[in-house]
DNA sequence: CGTAGGTTTGACTGATCTCAAGTTTGGTGG
DNA sequence: CCACCAAACTTGAGATCAGTCAAACCTACG
């Protein structure tokens, strides 16, 4: 696969232009950020909670994680995120990181200076209305996982973290909703969703038995988007997709 | 009780101060937004899902959460709020309530237009830094929210649920966290833990047979900070207070 | 006082977890 | 190319935490 490095911002700036609207020099003042990519393999972390982390790091390729853990060592998911996303837009304001960052695939991140971004926000509110956006519909998301793991039945709650990474993925210009391959085991969807990965895996059999999915190894196909969202209690306003 | 008619941006301003330094001249801008005092009653709404509000709340008294529904309409409540907090700060940005806001006791509220702030925001770097800075301190808060809905035993989310109030009202000012009034019901305790108000009442018991708690109706005595905090599994960094 | 909302208690049920084996898959080294 | 190994997935059976249902009991307020 071609790494993003020849044009790392690509997928953020077309992020970006989606939340707010960005001129050329706005685009060229992103385009101008010192950075430095690195490499990961699958489970390496990139922040550990408690860090004081002085920069910021924009997913490039492959697929990423935040969580959580409790004292006695079980662990929460709050997040998953792929390419175009910055992982810990939080640091730009909050000196200590209050959760751990791991990617789930092997992945490529662009690492960014939180002072020289702090810096570019003062000089372009346009970016500075972009990135707040995208920070606030990060919290967005997270209120609509509060409610996925407090009040839906595990079914629901698998259903619509997939229809959630569906969505998201096609958004963000990843490739069709319909059919995708997950990035993530089984344990990692039952940390996301507050359940045992034995019955994500028995709930990931009962969505196939009632025909809205069909699956062959981590490659999902949506066979029924109407009955998969009703599924998964589903409606994709938190996202604040539509302009 | 004295209305904090005569200055409604006191805790609003006590509280930013701690995010950011603030000048004379960023108090004089806050100090001079309009606004429009309203009071509630208690389970009245400010906020629907769906709605495009061009004001933001701020809450001079009482206390509010805002909550989201699923379709089969049982309600997860995602966060708790006091005297001191704006409700929907993320309306600045986001066109469209991804969730519902309304009082749980009598309270009064300060209608903000948010155009008034965000044209302050721009003028004002360090009110945009606190500001933000707030929404990111909120975002933690769900996220640790994710966590304890999705990985603690219904006594520990309890108790990590009357920590944090504990904790955020003693941080606003609002009195000790040793011993204090609860202004929700058992109902909202469990909509906010997701669970049942019948299993929050009997881990109150728990807690207080376990001696860490002392209650008597709604008033709740901390007998063992220590002791609470290990059954909440409560550790206070998400919510970055210290600066 | 009567009423409605909130709290408390008990008995039963059930969704989800735990424990315990297998089976499949994908990567690695010979 | 094949054999092996670890990780991931799958399946079954039994245990349990928390939910459901039902009924009192407070208590604040009109």
């Amino acid at each position: 696969m071609a790494p993003n490095n020849d044009d790392p911002f690509k997928l953020l700036i077309h992020k970006l232009e989606r939340l707010a609207k960005l001129d050329e020099k706005d685009e060229a003042a992103i385009r101008t950020l010192p950075f430095r990519i690195v490499r990961y393999t699958a489970g390496q972390h990139l922040v550990h909670e408690g860090d004081r982390p002085t920069d910021c790091c924009l997913l490039l390729e492959g697929f990423a994680c935040r969580y959580k853990l409790t004292n006695s060592g079980a662990r929460q998911i709050v997040s998953f995120h792929m390419a175009g996303d910055i992982l810990d837009l939080q640091h730009l304001m909050l000196a200590r990181a209050d959760h751990s960052v791991s990617t789930i695939t092997d992945a490529v991140v662009a690492w960014l200076p939180a002072a020289n971004i702090r810096e570019m926000l003062t000089r372009h509110p346009v970016i500075n209305e972009a990135l707040w956006r995208d920070s606030l519909i990060d919290a967005s998301i997270f209120r609509e996982w509060v409610l996925n793991v407090g009040r839906r039945d595990a079914k629901a709650r698998v259903a619509h973290m997939l229809c959630e990474f569906a969505a998201r993925r096609e958004a963000a210009g990843l490739g069709s909703a319909e059919r995708f391959e997950l990035p993530m085991t089984q344990e990692q969807i039952a940390d996301a969703t507050g359940m045992t990965p034995i019955h994500v895996n028995r709930m990931l059999h009962a969505l196939a038995e009632d025909g809205v999915i069909a699956r062959d190894k981590r490659s999902v196909q949506i066979l029924d988007w109407e009955g998969m969202q009703r599924a998964g209690d589903f409606r994709p306003a938190y996202l604040h997709a539509a302009a």
